[in-house]
RNA sequence: GGCCCCGUGGUGUAACGGUUAGCACGCGAGGUUUUCAACCUCGUAGCGCGGGUUCGACUCCCGCCGGGGCUACCA
């Protein structure tokens, strides 16, 4: 009946990835009473649910399949994204939000935005405005939240007091020197047992079992075993009362259902003793998925120097936000098929954390220059008009929407559009380089010519512009780039512009024949001087 | 040092014991062309190393090397 469950749910490749565990859980539950004391008493399992069934539980009692086991696996998806306000929120980051955000979409579930605030000191109102704003401009909006982990302190102390009470945690007046002269006694790979104290003044620690194996079933690296003995009995309260991280992590992800916590690597390690702690406090954990680190282009860390380290600095060079998420998501995650380009709607429908790859991915801006030049090139342009005017601070008017019609297949991202289309909306500067490369002797009576042609052309548009070009061309028998780089000089200033007919044209006639009559101006001042 | 993770071209990935190791970015050449892009065609470059297992390993096992994370009364 379970696996006819698990296949009617979970079709294709999640099921085929448990199914070498569900055949483990089948034998086991055969067995049951034998096979889950030992596996208990051996190995202290502790660990997430697989997509498709119940992994053997934390808790002592053993809860027989049942129906209400099954509707506990419909529950809604819940994930959440907790970041710590140390500033500007980092592309690793934003990866993180973005895969929990794709996962909750896609299975309908709800994310929520929780600020691990406990640090005070770090904790200040404007990084955690960064960290939201960079979000909205993400466009990943999260459902519940955000929620102050440090507001939660009441709670915290709550359980602290029942794991004290029930002997789970325990007071120790040892310091962390005292835990170092344990470790140069007892060797660096067994982990720091204390001994419980009154003192109401010392710190708390989790005690952690002398045997077995602490395991974390995760969606992306499969089983990962931490050997108990090696681990510490940690401290999750300070002696001033104040709870550290890992206990807050696991009473906030308990309390508020959490059911998949998708997280950066770099809290692999801490999994165990989360999970230790949820197991004293006799919840279920919640599935994990570490996503492996970004990295810099050099391999190195990702920072301001090695490539773009945040999300604003993504925003101020121009990238959309929708070409930003395509990337992100391609980061670490493929589609199994050949797709790279693809919609938001699109990376929902397919995207599974459990199809993340195990391997750091390094950022490599090109790609998204490329990417984000496709998403440029496929907007209507209303939509293309009001992203650029945002991006200029200028209202989407006429004028501006002219502009971006003649380059928006030429630019990669924002911030190219302006010094391509600027010529439309102020005097160009005249490149010296370029004036003094394009404009020889043979060109003027070029542009003589093409001024005179032009000034008859009505209706000054792209096609009628281009017909009166070619007539000069036809009469003087020389290629075309001989008279359109002139051209493009005197009403751009320089060599690069969108179309030359499509640019005249946003021009307009009066304004075109100026600039080319100014050029022609100088040329004869030139001479005269010269 | 201890514990843990990772290792296919420059970059992101596919391949799940049998393929000429595929795709995309980049790069190079050519084409198109009014500039620059875009676009089209072709090309370039890869399984970290060494042992096994197997008729056969990128795929499985072991060792090594390399990269990374954690190792706080930080988050």
């Amino acid at each position: 009946m379970w696996i006819i469950t698990a296949l009617s749910r979970e079709p294709g490749r999640a099921f085929l990835n448990s199914a070498k565990s569900a055949a483990v859980y089948f034998v086991g539950l055969h067995i049951r009473g034998l096979w889950l004391n030992s596996w208990m008493a051996s190995e202290r399992v502790s660990s997430a649910r697989s997509n498709t069934f119940s992994r053997p539980p934390l808790v002592e009692t053993w809860a027989p399949i049942s129906m209400s086991d099954d509707s506990e696996r419909d529950e809604k998806v819940r994930v959440r994204f907790a970041p710590s306000p140390t500033g500007l929120l980092h592309i690793g980051g934003a990866r993180t939000a973005l895969y929990n955000w794709l996962q909750a979409r896609h299975d309908g579930g709800a994310m929520i935005l929780r600020i691990e605030d406990t640090d005070r000191e770090r904790s200040t109102p404007d990084n955690v405005e960064q960290i939201l704003d960079a979000l909205r401009w993400l466009e990943l909006e999260w459902d519940e939240g955000p929620k102050s982990q440090y507001e939660r302190g009441d709670r915290h102390v709550e359980v602290l007091g029942s794991l004290l009470a029930s002997g789970a945690a325990y007071r120790d007046p040892a310091t962390s020197q005292d835990v170092k002269a344990w470790k140069d006694r007892h060797g660096a790979d067994r982990g720091y047992r204390g001994e419980a104290s009154d003192d109401p003044g010392a710190a708390v620690r989790l005690r952690v079992p002398d045997d077995g194996d602490t395991i974390v079933q995760d969606l992306i690296r499969g089983e990962v075993r931490f050997p108990n003995a090696a681990a510490d009995d940690f401290v999750i309260a300070r002696g001033d009362g104040s709870v550290l991280y890992n206990f807050a992590v696991a009473v906030d992800d308990a309390d508020m259902g959490i059911t998949d916590v998708i997280r950066g690597d770099d809290h692999l390690s801490n999994t165990p003793k989360q999970l230790l702690v949820m197991e004293a406090m006799g919840v279920e954990p919640p599935r994990y998925a570490h996503l492996p680190l970004l990295h810099g282009p050099d391999g190195k860390k990702l920072s301001k120097r090695n490539g773009a380290a945040s999300v604003q600095e993504l925003r101020e060079r121009g990238y959309l936000p929708a070409a930003v998420r395509n990337y992100l998501a391609l980061l670490g995650w493929g589609t199994g098929d050949d797709t790279t380009v693809m919609s938001t709607e699109q990376l929902i429908e397919r995207f599974d954390v459990s199809d993340v790859g195990r391997s750091s991915a390094i950022f490599d801006e090109q790609k998204l220059r490329w990417l984000n030049g496709r998403f440029m090139r496929e907007m209507a342009l209303d939509e293309y008009t009001a992203v650029v005017a945002r991006h200029l601070g200028r209202e989407p008017d006429e004028r501006l929407r002219a502009a971006c019609s003649i380059v928006q297949d030429k630019a990669q991202t924002l911030n190219e559009v302006w010094p391509l289309v600027a010529f439309l909306f102020e005097e160009p500067v005249t490149d010296e380089k370029a004036w003094r490369k394009v404009m020889k002797d043979g060109a003027f009576p070029l542009l003589e010519e093409a001024h005179a042609a032009l000034s008859g052309v009505d209706p000054f548009e792209p096609g009628q512009i281009e017909r009166a070009l070619a007539s000069v061309l036809a009469e003087r028998d020389v290629k075309p780039g001989k008279l359109y780089q002139p051209i493009r000089v005197a009403i751009t200033g320089g060599t690069v512009s969108p179309g030359i007919f499509e640019s005249l044209a946003a021009l307009g006639r009066e304004a075109a024949l100026r600039r080319m009559r100014r050029a022609l101006d100088r040329d004869r001042k030139a001479r005269r001087n010269g």
